[in-house]
DNA sequence: TGATTAGATTCAAATATTCTGAATAAAAAG
DNA sequence: CTTTTTATTCAGAATATTTGAATCTAATCA
């Protein structure tokens, strides 16, 4: 019998408790993982009988997930995601080249450039597998503060960061207020109003943040929402007449000069969003209890340093910002 | 051979990487832990086998920690201080009573109202284990956020918070500049200037978080600096003349009254501190795979109630801040 | 309604994994 | 230079997990 609590909450076990869920059976889990029904129904009692918790009702033929199973499937979820971070980040730290270099990148971020430099990357031959994580406003801060990712682009900069993350400017991101020309507010007056903005449906990117409120840029209380996950839907729901919102000027000048958005003035004035991008920066707060006292090595991998070497030239930060 | 490197970071793998670490041997470990050496040795060479990276350096009689193995420790002890919190949460939610609850306690609060309290929550005869955790700014809302805390006492007010925590005002506590009747300071003209002030040893109380850079309230730069851990030490270091610095009129009003302490104006403004506690309250985020669409099941456990209810009472209250 | 199907559980046997204990080598301590 | 402490290896022993067949039950279908 385990003497503590947490010795039962394997990886394993976690990940057959994902399968369960994802599956919807016992069964299905044991297909699933390649294993035969009983040994699933073996370690689900074991896990149930150390935590003296009931995990599932069995009440159906399925069984499905109490309200503690529940609480552990998320939890456990998060922390084998942390897992497979540790993982990463002690292979990184072991020679020098990680393994995987995880790049979050804000949708804001052109992709083109973004997928060039890629392919310089890639020329080196790097031993290094790039992961390049779409996120949104503080999504792509945190998947950085979690260690989920190593390198962060297009952060909007009101974010704040933990120490042992390392940041630098990107550049200025115009935004105008756009709306389609066949839209309402195409029409009205100049500068418009809150109150006549918020008779219309806002288009409105989704924050990817897993944990917390996030951010939410300039939304008017009350005011109807289409939410989406990315600029580059939000644009395309604006230039359908969806709704209407601040875009990038960047993106949204080719269908400003074709004349399929129209810009308008508003009451509030013209954002302009400071972008930066960020990266771990090593140097991990010691704990009192195991500080050997010796300086931890705090550079930063191959493939990280390749990153940042690009970006400090202006040129490409630009070019990673305009189109 | 376990398909997924996370697989190898068992609860019992890290524990043992943390006995290593404390007890400095593989044999310490071994003794500590109730195993045989080779049992230890065993288990290291699978994992570091597992993870392809050498984590310790065996060139000396005693192995020890290489960079990479000190990330793992470092990572390792966050994780399973997580799987505690998970494991007590999930027995919360199947109960609904806590096995234990923890509490954050900022040092502003009165430890003796605070015990008056505890002593009626036990005379419930509650099947759950109390636990107060002396936390000092950032550190008390940290303990929260972390899933290490159930209840907050004595937040300061300007830390920001994730969803899924509530938060209540608790009251204000006035501060005040005070030193000992036999420090120079004592006898300066006022209000005393940041010039002045920053030519004698201020005491701090150190913020308790574990990452990040944490608070600090109003240290001047370039002042020599005397740190502690908590008020009570603070106050105990200035009633000795060690220095100077704001502490709650509450905790300095005895000594001010039988003149061990002598108030002070000065330039900056006196301090009143806004102070407040607060409780995680379910509804955590669900991720999309898995909403069962079924609303969280999302009431506190019977001891926060408890608490919470205690906590209602404009006087209970009171009695936490006032001396 | 009754027959059928898919899922869950139980148990003994088979298999895998981890631990032990003795033997060996090698570094620090005396 | 001996003694002590530590780490390692390896063959069995002890444990833990998985299998596969048998049994039971809830849903589905004719």
């Amino acid at each position: 019998m385990a003497q503590h609590v947490r010795n039962l909450l394997t990886p394993e076990t976690l990940t057959m408790l994902q399968a369960i869920a994802r599956e919807g059976s016992l069964a299905g889990a044991a297909r699933a993982l390649g294993l035969v029904p009983s040994a699933v129904t073996y370690r689900v009692r074991q896990l149930e009988e150390g935590l003296d918790v009931l995990l599932f009702d069995r009440s159906a033929r399925k069984a499905t997930l109490t309200a503690a199973g529940q609480e552990l499937l998320i939890e456990g979820d998060h922390i084998l995601a942390q897992l497979e971070a540790v993982a990463h980040r002690v292979k990184r730290v072991a020679t020098g080249w990680e393994p995987k270099l995880i790049i979050a990148v804000d949708s804001l971020i052109l992709q083109r450039t973004l997928l060039e430099l890629c392919e310089a990357f890639f020329a080196l031959n790097p031993p290094t597998q790039l992961k390049l994580q779409r996120e949104t406003l503080s999504g792509t801060g945190e998947a950085l503060a979690d260690g989920q990712a190593d390198l962060a682009l297009g952060l909007v900069v009101e974010q704040t960061l933990e120490a042992g993350i390392s940041t630098m400017p990107m550049g200025d991101v115009p935004f105008v207020f756009a709306v389609a020309p066949h839209h309402p507010l195409a029409l009205a007056t100049e500068p418009i109003s809150d109150a006549t903005l918020a008779q219309h449906r806002a288009v409105a990117v989704a924050d990817s943040t897993r944990r917390g409120r996030g951010l939410s840029l300039g939304l008017l209380t009350g005011q109807p929402v289409l939410t989406v996950s990315d600029m580059q839907t939000k644009l395309d729901a604006q230039l359908r007449g969806l709704g209407s919102g601040f875009v990038p000027l960047c993106m949204a000048q080719p269908y400003i000069t074709s004349g399929h958005l129209v810009v308008k003035q508003t009451e509030r004035t013209a954002r302009v969003v400071k972008v930066s991008y960020a990266w771990r920066a090593g140097q991990v707060a010691l704990k009192k209890s195991h500080a050997k006292d010796q300086p931890r090595n705090k550079m930063p991998g191959r493939a990280l340093q390749w990153w940042l070497d690009q970006l400090a030239n202006t040129t490409t930060r630009r070019a990673l910002l305009h189109a």
